[in-house]
DNA sequence: ATTAAATTTTAGTCAAATCTAAAAAATATA
DNA sequence: TATATTTTTTAGATTTGACTAAAATTTAAT
């Protein structure tokens, strides 16, 4: 079935709103998409007549089965496409979304199973996201949040949660990256901040909002 | 500046039209674009509006020096996505049009410029047809259709003017593709069939429009 | 030069996706 | 519990791109 780029972004980020609340309500999806609560009402009732969604008025929505594959496909999309930009085209991790954004809405199977294959398919996107595979499936990535990683250890950056600008825009200044390696050196009780050590750099700080952002591999 | 899916596709079928005759009727636009008059007229009036077209009603229409920039870079978009496709993906080459009818629409200029330089700066795309450089420059391929070919000549085919499926279907039948060799055996006066020798395989005859289509190189 | 036929444009609808403003329902507060 | 606030939905309007049917114009044929 074939869905209008409308319809698979209001999918996409109700699938994504999901992941932190099982029900989604009508005014956080609005802000997400940058649109009017008004709008989303009427999208609602039509994804509702489409099969894709669980909507109860007045109460919240969610994704039905058939609605959440059809997130997963668009989902592995996105993030196929976003590593064949960085690790294909050379293009920053912080600079992919917004084209993938696009380039997720050619939906041609064909084309991402020759586009998986061509990659080797990869397990994650550049910035640690897992990439569903053919079947819907969604590789298991074990990691954990730098703020709970034990003193003295070193590990290796695996995602960012928050991925806006200005995360990014933060990251790079403090020279993180996946697959970066960190040491985590002290934890300061006053305001949970971190010292840690970046690759050769020398030790800085990072505050405790930063650092529960950042995961790092766990075997 | 940024335009509609379907002003880009306006914009690039007027082009095409245009290499043929340089005013281009409603009718054969309509045609092309397997939608109907009334609808072209409207969208002609907003192109004009746009500065895109030189239009003058009842009399036809040809894209000002502006649309044909525009229409240029589509163009370079659609046949680097089919390079990609074919090159990278390992796609038919009569696979790839549908899709890099969809792919042609994501307008990033770092994406293109990226993927161009990934791809090596191609000057040709998979049909033959030349791609456009980032400046709009369009490299000149000397070709000649075999139809006008001395006979006995050893030639390799360097693309096809008809490009729809039935003619790619009739190609695949006899083993022809871009960068295949030929040798032209002889010409039939009756009805200006040609025999050919395609590769290793045996003679075959070609009907004159077929002939007229396949072009090949020309030092 | 008339008339007939083909082409093109206009007029009026329609569906998708958006919006604002107002009404309805749910939630929070006194 | 009654009232105020917030959230969500409805009602009605707008824009884009498409359509059909009818009118206008051009081109072809007597
Ligand atoms: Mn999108
Ligand atoms: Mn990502
Ligand atoms: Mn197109
Ligand atoms: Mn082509």
């Amino acid at each position: 079935m074939k869905f209008s780029v409308s319809e698979e972004n209001y999918i996409k980020n109700i699938y994504h709103l999901q992941q932190q609340s099982d029900l989604v309500n009508t005014n956080s999806l609005a802000n997400e998409l940058q649109t009017k609560a008004a709008s989303v009402t009427d999208m609602l009732k039509k994804l509702q007549m489409k099969k894709l969604l669980d909507y109860e008025k007045y109460k919240g929505f969610r994704l039905s089965t058939k609605g959440n594959k059809v997130a997963i496909n668009i989902v592995r999309r996105h993030r196929l496409w976003e590593y064949f930009l960085v690790t294909k085209l050379g293009f920053e991790w912080d600079k992919v979304h917004a084209i993938a954004e696009d380039l997720e809405h050619v939906s041609n199977q064909d084309l991402i199973q020759k586009l998986d294959s061509f990659l080797n398919y990869p397990q994650t996107d550049p910035h640690g996201d897992p990439i569903p595979d053919g079947d819907g499936k969604i590789p298991v990535i074990h990691q954990l949040s730098i703020a709970d990683v034990t003193e003295k250890k070193k590990v290796i950056v695996s995602s960012v949660a928050n991925q806006s600008p200005a995360m990014l825009e933060l990251l790079n200044h403090y020279h993180i990256n996946i697959g970066t390696e960190l040491k985590i050196n002290q934890r300061f009780s006053f305001d949970e901040s971190i010292e840690i050590k970046v690759g050769k750099y020398a030790a800085c700080i990072i505050s405790k909002p930063v650092a529960k952002n950042i995961f790092v591999h766990h075997e």
